[in-house]
DNA sequence: CTGTTAGCGCTTTCAT
DNA sequence: ATGAAAGCGCTAACAG
């Protein structure tokens, strides 16, 4: 029995008031006999008016419900207290914990967070920022697709911090890369492989720099490697890489992220394969589908969320937004069920 | 080249100029000769100004980087061109695409999106929705913890559109229930399964009207049902629900989403069954992992992108956002490894 | 401590 | 077709 919306509302403010227009400062300023710019003082500016009056504006203000239109208070501060994030793909797992953690930094420190999407593509990341400059107090990129030079370029108008990649003229927040593959490749190393493949992602910066220090210690250890390119980090590229870690003959590999990894799992399985026996496998970022993949994948667990925080942090702080810097956070792997000894050898 | 620079005709801005302030409407009135008023006409009322000048104006325009401030325009016209969609919990993959598509058709309008999170709390959401209130032009709520009358209230400042789950009166875009939930019972009944458990997620809006249409669904096919109730909707939760699903008998359930049944699924591999054998399961949403568990999770699927679509198209339509309406796209069952005959009944 | 006075950049009558 | 002028709601000197 739903109660039948008998049409009354006795002491809510009807639809004329509410509906009619929101509270400004005059209202509250006539309300309680002040100037504009006391009410705007008194509510901004803590100390600097009567205790006794700004008492009595805060009680005005609460009263009526008042709020302060941002658009207004934009206009002659040039700060809209809003930050935008830009990705390349909001449905990258990857991104969902980095987006979290600066949404929440942002709105701790009662600022709002625009989320726009690139789609990886350069041109519309660059169309993207310029649009969006005009309308926030700063910008996090994540794994961009513009160079250092474009970004330190973009970044005269608006400060940009760089997350989870680097950008060496931006303040930037990133994993420990060494950190995180030396331990993965030590890993395969003891477990006895000697021969891996890196499952990359063309030229993308964040992807060279992986591949780069992938070599050099393959290359220390005694381990060969071959790059094997996939060409978006998706479940189908990496299905689609099948064939051809297959037939380069490796005892393991190292995929560009969990995406890839999921897709090369489920392809292996779809062809009778099973895992690690015919290959190991270790993924990269550790998104929640890691550990619920059969074999639970084996992969570098990536701080998203604290790189999240910590580059909103930098962001919102006037001090530290402008100045190049870099932030590091620990990259652990995190060994499941998808790597193991490489066949043929003793147990 | 030109010895007389008094005439100041430069050439194009240095760098100087071009990062010092962003041009204004007034910097170009200047440099072709007119009255800003004329320009802010040129630039967004086609046709009501002289056809020559508009193209000098743009011409101009074009040649400083003009771009609009939209914190300026939002003052007089009370239009900001930004949409915000708030929803409970953004790591929610759930949310994933239904965010992108509701980004893609605000960027495609040319507007911009907010995203915020509530974190499941009806307060934090109603905060959430006033605060933003005064900086957008409307509201994309999704999973509302509020209810129907608390949702129109607040629609009367400014357009609110529900998006995947209904508030009679908003409007509203949702995946059909009753379609979906007929094809998953119908195929557990074809199946053999004769007593199954919903496992669902409390006072939940969303969640009533699942279990209300279950409930009769299997009813009238002659079905046990019991409900399980699960506290959040994540995989752990859908783990910890395993002794209860065991302890009911049941041979199938229906899981309130995929990351529930994912857990359920992975806590039944640590316990060494082996699934669909020990009970069958039918996740809900079809989120990009579903077809990567093992065994690969039977579920509906759920039109997410398109629900993001249709209501931000119809958010932004002031013809639409402000009277009620229902939107409901299809919601198909995809049969993949989880469900099966129950064990005792001849294959 | 509070009031006055200008704007911020843009839109929008109302004139011309 | 274009110009002049008055705001939108708020902040920020500068006075008093």
């Amino acid at each position: 029995m739903s109660p039948d919306e008998t049409h009354a509302s006795p002491e809510l403010p009807n639809d004329e008031e509410r509906s009619a227009r929101r509270p400004t400062i005059y209202d509250i300023a006539q309300r309680v006999g002040l100037n504009p710019s006391t009410v705007s003082r008194a509510l901004n500016k803590p100390g600097r008016t009567n205790a006794a009056t700004e008492e009595k504006i805060r009680a005005a203000a609460a009263e009526l419900g008042y709020r302060a239109n941002p658009m207004a208070r934009a206009l002659p501060t040039g700060r809209s207290g809003t930050f935008a994030i830009v990705l390349p793909d909001i449905t990258n797992p990857v991104h969902f914990e980095l987006i979290r953690g600066a949404e929440q930094v942002a709105r701790a420190g009662g600022f709002t967070l625009v989320v726009s999407e690139t789609e990886a593509a350069a041109d519309i990341e660059r169309e993207t920022i310029e649009a969006l400059q005009s309308s926030v107090d700063g910008l996090l990129v994540v794994a961009s697709r513009l160079d250092d030079a474009a970004l330190a370029d973009l970044a005269r108008v608006k400060p940009i911090v760089a997350a989870n990649h680097s950008a060496p003229s931006l303040p930037s927040v990133i994993p420990d890369l060494a950190m995180g593959l030396t331990a993965a490749i030590d890993h395969l190393r003891d477990l006895g492989h000697r021969s891996v493949a890196y499952l990359g992602l063309g030229g993308l910066q964040i992807n060279r720099s992986r591949w780069e220090l992938t070599l050099d210690l393959s290359m220390s250890r005694d381990i060969s490697l071959v790059e094997i390119a996939v060409d978006s980090p998706t479940v189908d590229a990496g299905a689609d890489a099948l064939r051809r870690v297959r037939a380069s003959g490796v005892t393991a590999v190292l995929a560009y992220n969990d995406l890839v990894a999921h897709g090369l799992l489920r392809a292996a399985r779809g062809a009778g394969l099973t895992l690690p026996e015919a290959f190991s496998v270790i993924g990269f970022d550790d998104i929640f589908s890691a550990e619920l993949a059969v074999p639970a994948l084996t992969t570098l667990h990536s701080p998203l969320r604290e790189i999240g925080t910590r580059a909103m942090e930098t962001l919102i702080d006037p001090e530290r937004n402008r100045v190049p810097s870099k932030v590091v956070l620990p990259l652990d792997l995190v060994v499941r069920e998808s790597t193991g000894r490489p066949v043929g050898l003793p147990q």
